[in-house]
DNA sequence: CTGCCTCGTCTTTTT
DNA sequence: GACGAGGCAG
């Protein structure tokens, strides 16, 4: 494919190597147009994403790709207003407020005008901003707008939304959807920086274009210019951010949009096999929204698509690490990064997470309460955000009382009517705390020592790398000590500390540089507090380590894995039941279950239960209606034991999947099968009769021998397909029926 | 002011 | 079942 200017659409099915078209560009321009690096912009999904893009680039050149700016939208714009924060408002080393920071912000908010947070829900205040800031909404379009409307929560929001971009700015902090809008104002209120920008970056690239939200589409926009060298590459198929603001229209539109553009279409999928792509081929056909594509593989047939029922989350869990298991003794070259778990919700993984304790599998979760989410984190991370930015009230607010020092909620109440009154910040009004009327005597002394604690370290900050600064302060705090002292999680929230210092003793200054920004205006822990709010889950993964993956189905776009399994498939987990309200969420859900689909390579196995633990609730589920549109011939129906038993005896009826296949139910015995009807609940042991087929963890199939003893002394002699005769205490073997 | 208890809400998905 | 908010005792 050649093509040097204009814009240019690639529509680009799962798995038909879009990194690797647009890392060919990017090399191509470089080498045969003579491009220099640094006039190049490219934006990616996730920061992991544009580190692997700028290896491959540095490979395929043989040198570093100078000056190329590579990184999400969200990193590009902090970026962007690092340089130019003073003109909207905002200083250099501004902070950034993370979901949680956020959400606290609101509520503060909502408090300040009146709105009781306990009536009215802050996440969906907060969900209204964000929509309004990703539509490039300002607090005063929105107030003109909806000031009147006859919503009463949008009236409210208007009156929310004023208030707490105020108190961002006051905090000197940039929430996540400011990153994206902001740098949009600047370059709309500057000619001359937007003329600056477009003028240096010649060429612009753009992945996974199909979850770009209105904002990120003007800010491309912008830097396009006339010249429109805007190379943008997704999959509207793939397109599962709708939620978070991301137009489908932007890709869909495209051609609109710059009526010289060129399209090109990526069919040819170099991933999975036949039957895992005619399944997601089959499953999205159903969209009505969509460019439509068939996507093609050269690898013809393959295994059929596992369809596993199971009586509840448990169940299903444990069979997944069964399953997994047996497949690591059929096939020893195989290693357990070649397994991933998906799922919809989060709270899904705590169940795979026992299973796999349980039976010793290696794995990682992807997301989640992440590292940087845990309370001991942010602790350490809000003293920091504070020394770097002493406006920053949110960091104030968390640590001005931890580790306790005599500053309890009267004196904070009392300092902030003070500081406000006076016109002060509050670590400035900590600092003449005995200025404050009728503050407690102890919260005098505590703001004071803590204002000194405070200015201490900013001045230390720029003397010091950040990793060292973060270790004579958690040292001085005593912090280590504090929380081993808290009890039987206080270890580990120790050790997180510990590898907190330990990430920013790695971090190092060269990053710098890169930002080309003055060094002298920028800390290291300016920097780092930067990077740290950007980070996503996701870029913490690692690929490389030999354990299954666990995580959500939106974390696992643009991976794939040999072996997939997703897991939850009930109507009503997935598609969720709200989902049902709206066609075009009904659609999205769709696309995520094609993107999960599409991870896998050679083997793909979808899981549901009949019953599932949720909110403290068993929810009952059928089969999740999306399985019913694959074709019956591509898949294989399969019960866990329990689930057959309890179908059996008539505990399951109406939950049948309903596929209309013939059960595999020849070998199956009745006393065996009253054995394990309960196993959980009942303390008798399974019997095991002579002649069947077993399976054990470790040792793997075998046939059993000889039945001897009684309740917990039964044993059981299994002569073993791999490792010979071995006599078993049942109690401890944990043997299970194989049966297929 | 701090620590401990109970109660209610929540579970979509994330930079 | 987990976490925050709020109430209450020391």
């Amino acid at each position: 494919m050649e093509h040097f200017q204009g814009p240019l659409l690639v529509l680009a099915g799962a798995g038909s190597g879009k990194t690797r078209v647009l890392t060919a560009r990017i090399c191509h321009l470089i080498r045969h147009h003579g491009v220099a690096p640094h006039r190049i912009l490219s934006v990616t999904f996730t920061n992991k994403a544009a580190g692997e893009m700028k290896d491959r680039i540095r490979r395929q050149l043989g040198e570093e790709p100078s000056g190329l700016w590579a990184g999400t939208f969200h990193s590009i714009g902090a970026r962007i207003l690092r340089r130019h924060a003073p003109r909207l408002g905002w200083s250099p080393s501004y902070t950034i407020y993370d979901q949680d920071q956020n959400l606290r912000q609101i509520k503060r908010a909502q408090e300040e005008v009146g709105l009781d947070p306990k009536r009215w829900s802050p996440k969906v205040f907060r969900a209204h901003v964000s929509g309004a800031k990703n539509q490039l909404v300002s607090p005063q379009a929105f107030l003109e707008d909806n000031g009147d409307s006859f919503d009463i929560l949008l009236r409210n929001v208007a009156r929310v939304y004023p208030v707490y971009q105020e108190a961002l700015r006051n905090h000197d902090a940039f929430d996540f959807d400011d990153l994206l809008m902001k740098p949009v104002e600047l370059l709309e209120a500057h000619p001359e920086i937007l003329e600056g920008y477009q003028s240096r970056f010649s060429f612009l690239l753009v992945d996974e274009y199909q979850d770009t939200n209105r904002a990120q589409f003007r800010f491309l926009e912008l830097l396009a210019g006339e010249t429109g060298n805007l190379m943008v590459v997704g999959d509207d198929d793939q397109s599962i951010y709708g939620w978070r603001g991301a137009d489908i229209r932007n890709i869909l539109d495209f051609e609109a949009s710059f009526p010289s553009a060129r399209v090109v279409r990526l069919e040819q999928n170099y991933r999975s096999t036949e039957n895992i792509l005619e399944a997601a081929n089959q499953v999205i056909r159903h969209n009505a929204d969509r460019k439509g594509k068939n996507l093609r593989t050269e690898r013809k047939g393959g295994d059929l698509i596992s369809v596993t029922e199971s009586s509840d989350e448990r169940d299903e869990a444990r069979w997944i690490a069964g399953e997994i298991e047996a497949r690591m003794r059929q096939e020893p070259e195989r290693d357990y990064r070649a397994f991933a778990v998906l799922y919809r919700t989060n709270a899904q993984a705590r169940a795979v997470e026992d299973a796999f304790r349980g039976k010793g599998i290696p794995y990682q979760v992807v997301g989640g309460v992440g590292f940087y989410e845990r309370r001991e984190i942010q602790d350490v991370l809000a003293y920091l955000r504070l020394i770097s930015n002493p406006r920053d009230g949110g960091a104030f607010d968390r640590v001005v009382g931890y580790p306790r020092r005599g500053v309890g909620s009267t004196t904070v109440a009392r300092l902030r009517e003070w500081a406000q009154g006076s016109g002060l910040t509050l670590l400035e009004g900590a600092s003449r705390a005995s200025e404050i009327p009728s503050a407690p005597k102890a919260g005098v002394q505590g703001l004071l020592g803590f204002a000194d604690l405070i200015q201490r370290y900013s001045a230390r900050a720029s003397q010091v790398q950040v990793g060292v600064l973060m270790e004579e302060l958690v040292d001085e705090l005593d912090l280590l000590t504090l929380l081993r002292d808290e009890g039987p999680d206080g270890d580990d929230r120790a050790e997180n500390v510990k590898e907190l210092i330990a990430g920013a003793l790695d971090f190092d200054a060269e990053l710098l540089e890169e930002e080309e920004l003055p060094t002298d205006r920028f800390t290291e822990l300016d920097l780092f507090l930067q990077r740290v709010a950007l980070v996503a889950q996701v870029d913490l993964h690692d690929p490389d380590a030999d354990s299954v993956t666990l995580m959500t189905l939106h974390n696992a776009k643009g991976l794939e894995f040999p072996v997939v399994f997703i897991s939850g498939l009930e109507d009503g987990l997935f598609p969720l039941s709200r989902a049902y309200d709206d066609p075009s969420a009904l659609e999205e859900e769709r696309r995520l279950f094609y993107v999960g689909i599409t991870r896998a390579q050679d083997k793909l196995f979808l899981t549901h239960a009949r019953q599932r633990r949720r909110a403290g609730e068993y929810m009952f589920g059928r089969l999740s209606p999306f399985v019913e549109t694959i074709d019956g011939t591509l898949l294989e129906e399969r019960f866990t034991i329990r689930a057959r038993k309890s179908f059996e005896t008539g505990f399951g009826a109406g939950f049948g999947s309903g596929l209309g296949r013939k059960r595999k139910r020849e070998r199956v015995q009745e006393d065996w099968e009253d054995a394990f009807a309960d196993d959980e609940l009942n303390q008798d042991l399974p019997r095991f009769v002579k002649g069947e087929r077993v399976a054990h963890p470790t040792f793997g199939s075998g046939t059993v021998l000889e039945v001897s003893g009684f309740g917990p002394d039964l044993k059981v002699t299994v002569s073993f397909d791999s490792v010979g005769r071995k006599k078993l205490l049942a109690r401890y073997a944990d043997l299970e029926k194989d049966y297929f």
